[in-house]
DNA sequence: TTATGCCTGTGATATATGTCACTTTTGTAA
DNA sequence: TTACAAAAGTGACATATATCACAGGCATAA
């Protein structure tokens, strides 16, 4: 039994209806990550769809040398689009959710699919539209990385980043380097371009989007 | 109505059970796709969920400048994940499905969609499982660019394509080079390298697989 | 204050891939 | 057979990105 109300639940989820809502609370379970923790790793079984609630997490995959490439942040409203294929086996996919800062999430135990499946239809449109969303958005992750140059690869990369964190952005070039699968050297020089062409400014640890 | 069997429709997607068979027999429309059409377009609105049950589908990405990428192959017993979304709007996102073969689909209206998931769990499961698999796919397709050369790349390529066509490639250079948004010069000579190190044969307009 | 460890800037160079120009091969149609 | 177009081979060069080496700036702890 969770301790949200219905209208939270609504609030947060606005597809669901007000049944589901009260099943969820009745059933889901509630638990709180706290910033830097590892919400998801590579081969893990799933035991639950997560729904966040609260916070941010941030996607990346992981390469075979331990190279990084982000790829999206979950928020509130969100779900782990692959939590919720809740059949995730064992396999070299390396997917990495970790949460950036205090993140509360809200667990459904797999059992309950079925259940939630028959019973309410704003449910698999919620499951639907997750799986949409994070699939039109892998797809631009393709199209940036298939056809575009590593300048506007870095902008647009800036532009998510704003859309989801605000204009000023805490972030080192080494960071930037990492999240691009880039080096540090690269991105340096590419911003400076960025900072001439009056796109951004810059200081120490952080970035002003002048959008 | 659709003229298969039970039977039939069952071998082809094992995890339907026979009632859910039943009502997609009774309920889906048939259509055939001759080679070379073009089944799904940039900013298309999809009325049905589409399931293969003969041919070969190819799906590529298309970049603004015309520039391709291929994703996946889908065949026999595979849905197409995009069109049971069922709910793309118009978009920029620009996705192309062709047919390579003759192919023939099972359509499922949109408006069965509620019916199919309350009723039949196993529907349900279907379209989990389909969702899982494109995803993973497209999870490995952003490794390889992100990550990986285009030696590898080309490799992972022709190991794809073989596990679908067999081990003889009827590909132009050219072919493969607009599949990997590359250039025929680069693949050409890629190629070369793995015919002198014993992992391919080269004929005009085939690549045998030496696996 | 000094010392230390990030963070950032910058030139030189290496490498992978893309592009250009041209040739040779091969299959097919006249 | 010849003629032609598509496919494939190849060297030279261009460009983007990666890597290396090092210097200077800034923040924090001792």
């Amino acid at each position: 039994m969770l301790s949200y109300t219905t209208h939270d639940l609504v609030q947060a989820f606005p597809i669901f209806d007000e049944s589901l809502a009260d099943f969820i609370i009745e059933h889901g379970e509630s638990k709180i990550f706290s910033a830097g923790e590892v919400m998801m790793r590579p081969g893990q079984f799933f035991k639950y769809a997560m729904l966040i609630v609260k916070g941010r997490v941030k996607l990346y995959r992981e390469g075979v040398e331990g190279e990084e490439f982000f790829m999206y942040y979950l928020e509130n409203g969100d779900a782990c689009a692959l939590s919720m294929l809740c059949m995730a086996r064992n396999q070299s996919s390396t997917i990495m959710a970790v949460a950036l800062e205090e993140t509360e999430v809200i667990m459904i135990p797999i059992q309950l699919m079925d259940s939630l499946m028959k019973n309410h239809p704003t449910w698999y449109h919620f499951v639907i539209e997750t799986y949409r969303s994070r699939f039109e958005e892998l797809l631009t992750v393709v199209d940036h990385i298939a056809f575009k140059n590593m300048d506007e690869r870095l902008e647009w990369y800036l532009k998510r980043q704003t859309s989801s964190l605000g204009n000023d952005l805490m972030l080192t070039h080494q960071q930037i380097a990492h999240d691009l699968n880039s080096s540090r050297e690269v991105i340096s020089r590419l911003l400076k371009k960025m900072e001439k062409n009056g796109q951004i400014s810059m200081e120490r640890n952080t970035i002003h989007w002048l959008g």
